[in-house]
DNA sequence: GGTGATCCATACATATATGTATACATGGAC
DNA sequence: GTCCATGTATACATATATGTATGGATCACC
């Protein structure tokens, strides 16, 4: 007994999702390059092979019944996995091959990096990528990066950015600095330990004191400007450090401080100048990233 | 600028599905219910549009080439939505209504079945789910239960099973109960420390020997036929137990014991008796709890 | 080496889907 | 109320895809 999926005809799976997702057959017919006409008797026919009702017919407009409610959150996952194969297939293709500089900061560089390019040589094998551990806009602006990876949203109006998804991260510190410490109780505790800056440690007190966390500069005991640095120093038992939570999870002797509070999100944003968008290789490039990155 | 994954046709997506799959025209050809040079026609105008190869024709049979082979993992994603959508639009057809009695250990009754029958009402609502927290396989030799969720494949030749996927779990102990005695640091330290059963000690230390992990049967202070119960003394600081990974993750006051090691690796097999497998309610419902499951 | 099974590609007739043109309905602007 | 923009459904001609039949090629088997 196989199952109906196969007896279904994708076609018009891309015509429900189309007609769906547009809210109008003749939305969907221009998106999909198809007529009116076609559309509706693509949904009928559909409808039809289900034995299901997918709209509601209100004269103006088109409206999902319940059932097609529940069937849009199957399709927008084939159109998903759809749009991931187009990208897949350009990036086969053997015209755009060439380098791609993306520059990331050093913890994404170090951390996600790694399988983000291994599952980009599988999808793009004519694409040389050249990750650039940095962490400064001015990278793209004087052309010494195609492509950022970053954490705020920049403001140069010839840059175009695109919100890809959020990290969330906490406190933490080596279970063995916790051991040799009094283990912090209450958020009062934590003022009296030592901290690990990322950075300078000013802004980092200033970004801590916005989450209703005040420390004073002195709390801040070690700083590196490189983040790889910082994090190896918490991971060896110098102190207390916010971080990825996914970074965290890889070093098994670090431990969340009062697990569950103080949580930081900080966005993850793709970023490239306005003209190399329109390069293919390089629209390829960040349109892949976009998919990889978005998990 | 669209993406060209609207502009693909979808059915020839699902040929080149097929036919990789099949490894042959003509298996996918059966499967889909077409003719062999149908599916020959598509494959090749399917190249043609993406201007790529995906096939190397060796006569006697089809071989992926290496773009076919990057261009399968975000098929097979497309023909697992594809499947679930079937899934989805059999659940919503009201001659499928009924109730189906579906059991699970305790454990996997309160910690996944809650937001599992939360999604199967939404892509199934006219099936009714009764969920028994039980975990004797005699429920359905019974006919008590339709479905059991079970961690151990059912030797009856009655019964049909389906591996559905694994879990894993690791040894876990309150914070409070780590901070009032010494932490461990060895796996010899283990055996001078409190331990909690799920079910019979004997079993349990049995099953715990196997894993390289001698404990004397003194070492199991408390224990319980009720994993809730076992579960809610470890995490009031009673001693250790060994548990499913997500379940800890719920818990923020239970921390891993020596991280990383000792892990339990324990199946997920979905049971059914064989001649209620040939109800289509009952078949539905097994189906999209494999789905649901098997993430 | 011959034979049958299996597989892919092509030709041709037919079935199916699509586009064009058109009729009809609805809601907003004036 | 009238006009116009927008949207859906149907008729008809045409373009496209499909099935049947067939030929050629390869491999397993005797």
């Amino acid at each position: 007994m196989d199952h109906p999926s196969t007896h279904l005809d994708w076609n018009h799976l891309r015509a429900f999702l189309a007609t769906a997702e547009c809210g109008s057959l003749s939305g969907a017919a221009r998106r999909l390059g198809l007529t009116q006409p076609t559309l509706s008797r693509q949904i009928a026919a559909f409808e039809a092979s289900l034995d299901l009702l997918l709209f509601e017919r209100s004269a103006r407009n088109l409206m999902l019944t319940e059932a097609g409610r529940a069937l849009l959150l199957d399709a927008k996952d084939m159109g998903k996995a759809a749009a991931a194969f187009g990208l897949t297939a350009s990036g086969q293709r053997s015209e755009l091959s060439g380098t791609v500089r993306v520059t990331a900061s050093d913890i994404m560089s170090w951390h996600v990096m790694p399988q983000v390019t291994q599952q980009l040589r599988l999808r793009a094998p004519q694409i040389m990528l050249d990750v650039v551990a940095t962490d400064t806009i001015q990278d793209l602006l004087r052309r010494e990066a195609d492509i950022a990876i970053r954490h705020v949203r920049p403001e140069q109006p010839a840059l175009i950015a695109r919100l890809i998804g959020q990290k969330t991260g906490h406190l933490y510190a080596a279970r063995s600095y916790l051991d040799a410490r009094k283990r912090p109780e209450t958020a009062q505790d934590l003022a009296h330990h030592d901290w690990i800056a990322m950075g300078d440690p000013k802004r980092m007190r200033d970004h801590l004191a916005g989450m209703n966390l005040p420390l004073p500069i002195e709390a801040f005991r070690v700083a590196s400007e490189n983040g790889l640095i910082a994090w190896e120093m918490a991971k060896s038992g110098l102190g207390i450090i916010p971080i990825d939570d996914d970074v965290a999870a890889q070093a098994p002797q670090m431990e969340q401080i009062l697990p569950g509070s103080f949580s930081v999100k900080f966005p993850v944003w793709l970023v490239t100048h306005s003209e190399l968008h329109t390069s293919p290789r390089i629209r390829l490039v960040f349109d892949l990233l976009a998919d990889l990155l978005g998990d």
